[in-house]
DNA sequence: GGCTAGACTTGGAACAATGTTG
DNA sequence: CAACATTGTTCCAAGTCTAGCC
């Protein structure tokens, strides 16, 4: 139980109303507090039950006839057959594997074993077939599905919390399925089961009506797991997944107080290092020195997370999880330092199997340190043998309360935005303002700061498909214009410098383009960069808020609309 | 103390809606 | 107005981190 700071009496902190900002400054967001007085909701939506189709599968040429629940789960692998998941091997070995005892009940005499020999291409054509059928509906038709869904589902959309009503987030049941995971995952195309209410735990107001379980059109009665009153916690409802055995919880949305408040709180926190900062980068260098090797690792890799934003780099099953690898639980392989004098290439998978490979500049004690580190070591060895994220967590709890890894990301990220925007008078041009316009020339440069954060946090995405055609249409219009131009100069027009300017504008933009190709810009800016930053630059620019925020950012961030043109992160 | 269940944030891709263009 | 591109939303996987168990 959690006191209200600030005098708001001796209750827990949840009296505040829809402009919760405006009474709340984060700093009683604390894990474990009580969080909710009353919770009502209307529990979650289940994915329908599988109707067969009844189009063929062959094995070794011959049809096979499949039962309803054999039917459905090769109905998932067709419906995958032509992603890259499928042509994997684990992909198809862990499939089978999920896949057979369910063929085993029926099939005598001629099973189905060899993923080689079997042949789903009617099934898939019968999706492509459904799947064009869709896309012909007319727009009335589209609207009429749209609008019988919106009902089924509306008693779903909110939560009543404490007299506010709350946006729910996911309240969907997911699907079964064929697991995606990420990057080489060991449990690619296992089956992810059916979730039923009995799997399900519901979450409500000790005195609020339970949920109704909806009729699934089974001819069953089904009850929920459990019905729990935990007013400490956030979820509405959790179920147990059936690959990993994590809990799946339905949350509010990212627009909720709750989520807003969480957020506030993040972004307070990671202001606040801003004032240890000096105190725990003088103890890193200091512990590089330290002869002890164990105060030497801690330091490094203090060093690391902080200059490079490293993640913290929990510790994973390799067996269970595909391999990837963060701060503390690098190895040897990943590091190379023959790139030259106190240059550091770090080349490994991190979280989502995404890539890190960047070579840095690092300050001579940690080169020769790391050097140290690795040295008399395979390859396959921990390079920080010596700490772990917990000992590195509680390290950082001598410097301030509630200091952990990831803050240093929030924190660098945040304020690498707010300094590059500081910038916006010397780097956006006036001769660029008149030209485009001044908020297209002031966005360009706001642009180009979030994707100074995007890097630095590693945030990338594969090429967009549409991109090399894109990038080509952009060549070809280049091109026109630069014969136009020609005209126009041998006509010895007026029009030239404008021609000029629309030339640069658009070679620039190409540009632009390209090397954002690999960029991801919404990470940041959803969960990195304090939207306060933002707002303030868009007061003093008198840039628009929904330029840089659309309608659902905006939506999330409403507590950061206030801010003062001159807030400082 | 070490371990892990549990809760919550972070993350890219897939999908849907909307905007642009020919 | 269809085809395509872009932008916005949803999905659900994959991280972090600590309370509380032994």
């Amino acid at each position: 139980p959690s006191a209200k700071g600030g005098g708001g009496g001796d209750d827990a902190g949840t009296s505040y109303g829809d402009r919760w900002y405006e009474e709340v400054d984060g700093s009683e967001w604390k894990r474990g507090g009580v969080k909710w007085k009353t919770l009502e909701h209307g529990g979650v939506m289940f994915p329908p039950l599988y109707t067969p189709h009844g189009k063929p599968f062959y094995y070794d040429g011959a049809a096979v006839p499949l039962t309803a629940e054999q039917e459905e789960v090769a109905t998932m692998f067709a419906a995958m057959r032509e992603t890259d998941y499928a042509k994997k091997e684990t992909f198809q070995k862990n499939f089978m594997e999920a896949w057979r005892p369910l063929l085993k009940k029926t099939d005598e005499g001629k099973p189905v074993k060899k993923f080689d020999k079997c042949d789903f291409s009617a099934i898939a054509a019968h999706l492509e077939e459904e799947k064009a059928r869709k896309k012909e509906m007319t727009k009335e038709q589209k609207a009429e599905a749209k609008k019988e869904k919106d009902e089924a589902e509306a008693h779903c959309v909110f939560a009543l919390i404490d007299s506010r009503k709350e946006k729910v987030g996911n309240f969907r049941v997911e699907p079964p399925g064929l697991f995606r995971g990420r990057g080489e995952h060991p449990k690619m195309g296992k089956l992810k089961a059916r979730i039923w209410p009995e799997d399900i735990t519901i979450n409500v107001g000790e005195g609020a009506p339970v949920p109704a379980v909806p009729d699934l059109g089974d001819g069953k009665r089904h009850r929920w797991g459990d019905v729990v009153h935990d007013n400490t916690v956030t979820w509405l409802a959790k179920w147990m997944d059936s690959i990993n055995g994590d809990v799946k919880y339905v949350m509010l949305a990212a627009n909720s107080s709750w989520k807003g408040m969480s957020d506030l709180a993040k972004y307070e926190k990671a202001r606040e290092l801003k004032k240890h900062i000096g105190r725990i980068r003088a103890d890193y260098m200091k512990g590089m020195k330290n002869p002890d090797m164990e105060a030497q690792q801690k330091a490094v890799a203090v060093y690391l997370i902080d200059r490079l934003a490293l993640r913290v780099g929990n510790e994973k099953n390799t067996d269970e999880e595909a391999d990837t690898v963060g701060c503390t639980s690098l190895r040897v392989e990943h590091v190379f330092l023959d790139e030259g004098d106190n240059k550091l290439r770090l080349k490994f998978l991190g979280k989502d199997s995404i890539e890190y490979d960047a070579t840095t500049d690092i300050i001579p004690e940690a080169y020769k340190a790391l050097k140290s580190f690795v040295k008399k070591k395979k390859p396959g060895d921990q390079v920080f043998d010596q700490v772990n994220p917990t000992e590195l967590n509680d390290y950082f709890k001598h410097f301030m309360e509630g200091l952990s890894a990831k803050v240093f990301r929030t924190y660098n990220a945040s304020i690498t935005l707010d300094a590059e925007l500081r910038k916006t008078e010397q780097m956006v041009s006036a001769r660029q303002r008149a030209a485009e316009g001044d908020v297209v020339a002031l966005m360009a440069y706001y642009n180009i700061a979030n994707k100074n954060v995007a890097e630095l946090c590693n945030h990338q995405r594969a090429t967009p498909a549409s991109h090399a055609n894109a990038i080509a249409k952009m060549d070809e219009k280049i091109e026109t214009l630069k014969a136009e131009l020609k005209e126009l100069k041998k006509a010895g027009s007026g029009k030239v410098e404008a021609m000029t300017k629309r030339i640069s504008k658009m070679e620039a933009d190409r540009r632009n383009k390209d090397e954002t190709k690999n960029v991801s810009l919404g990470t940041s800016k959803i969960n990195y960069n304090d939207p306060r930053v933002t707002v303030a630059w868009c007061k003093r620019f008198e840039v628009p808020i929904h330029r840089p925020f659309p309608k659902t950012l905006l939506a999330k961030f409403t507590w950061a609309m206030s801010v003062e043109p001159d807030y400082e992160f």
